[in-house]
DNA sequence: GCATAATACAACCATACGGTTGTATGAGGA
DNA sequence: TCCTCATACAACCGTATGGTTGTATTATGC
């Protein structure tokens, strides 16, 4: 079985969104069901809940069966797969920068001559 | 005067779509001006004009006048601006294990009496 | 100075998104 | 058992988004 290539729309989708950035950071230590999570918002629970299943459609949070409650917690993996694409991009810029100096040592050498 | 604060949730959505990310990209080397980077694309022109507006109000690209063009070029500070805050998530995941460590520790003295 | 290349903006359309209320499902506790 | 707490889902509404075409602005190159 092949792994899912990372969604890159919904993951960075899902972190477009104040309050799902706010339920990601206190997913982090988990034990809050959804209700519970909801009571820190000013919204519907059924909105909260959207939210919730948009995280968990990015890969952001995963939910697991605690007696009657769902548990939500963070997948810290889905936070990684965005920060290196992040990542990336900075590396892209270090090699042209890198590439930039090099030139110029190159010239510097030609008006050596 | 005070700076902005970074507005997450126009940088975050502005990552959210494909074309974007890879204006982003293109736009490390820079360079390129508007049109030349709507040739890249199978959509029309004014459609990359409005992609490139919508990163230029996350902050994530700066637009320079060179010749009768307007090159577009990536802003590295905002691609920091986000890593950063995927950095705090990741930190506080650490900060929980350690705390659960911690406590580990703790209850095996306790159980040491 | 003028034609035009490059960009900007406006109006419009279809669809997605964030929110609501209401109803259905489903597992636990008394 | 069966009541009820917690979650899930559906329908709806207003607005934002991503795309289109068309028109306006503007600075430069000739």
């Amino acid at each position: 079985m092949q792994i899912a290539p990372p969604d890159f729309d919904r993951l960075f989708g899902a972190l477009s969104d104040a309050t799902r950035r706010d339920i990601v950071r206190r997913a982090i230590d988990g034990g809050e069901g959804v209700a519970e999570l909801a009571g820190h918002y000013s919204m519907s629970f059924a909105a909260v809940q959207k939210h919730v299943a948009i995280l968990e459609r990015a890969g952001l949070i995963t939910k697991e069966r605690v007696g009657r409650r769902k548990v939500v917690r963070t997948n810290l993996e889905a936070l990684r797969v965005a920060r290196r694409l992040l990542d990336q991009y900075e590396q892209l810029w270090r090699d042209r920068v890198e590439r930039m100096t090099t030139l110029l040592a190159e010239s510097g050498k030609e008006t050596d001559r």
